[in-house]
DNA sequence: TAGGCCATCTGGTCCT
DNA sequence: AGGACCAGATGGCCTA
């Protein structure tokens, strides 16, 4: 079927659907306003829902430099190995990074502790050398 | 140019 | 029934 779809329906749906040959039966347009709908609804909650949730998760994950850009992955992985971090923290009292643990699951995303993460991406002296946190050998 | 990332569309499922 | 949520597909943009 042809992807009549692949527009913006925000203001003229109707003229988008009579413009398309397969949505010109009568019985198809509320299927297909529908389906505009949805879909707007749908780049709504992505924008201001799921976007916003990011950015500001993001917000709370400290990096060198603070306004780094992190991709989506980035900030769901960089968040998981702080709260691990704080975690240990709390309960311990040690200041150890979460990307030394040995754990598996950590393992695979050692490169992406907090702390040292701009570093190992820009290939020199991890920046939490300079804090207390760092525990790795310099 | 390949790969990563992202926005958007789409259809299915679940919930109210 | 309609909306929210989710995951897969797709195409565009950017960077190494």
């Amino acid at each position: 079927m042809e992807n009549y779809l692949n527009y913006p329906c925000e203001e003229t749906w109707e003229q988008r659907i009579f413009s398309v040959s397969s949505y010109q039966n009568v019985e198809t347009q509320p299927v297909a306003k529908q389906r505009c709908q949805a879909n707007a609804r749908e780049r709504d909650r992505t924008q201001n829902s799921v976007n916003i949730a990011f950015n500001t998760l993001r917000l709370l994950i400290p990096t060198e430099p603070a306004d780094r850009k992190l991709s989506k992955i980035e900030i769901l992985r960089l968040a998981g190995s702080y709260i691990t971090h704080l975690d240990n923290q709390l309960y311990t009292g040690e200041m150890e990074q979460p990307c030394l643990q040995k754990s598996d699951v950590i393992e695979r995303d050692k490169s992406l502790c907090t702390f040292c993460w701009s570093a190992v991406k820009k290939d020199k002296s991890p920046a939490c050398h300079s804090n207390s946190y760092c525990k790795t050998p310099r």
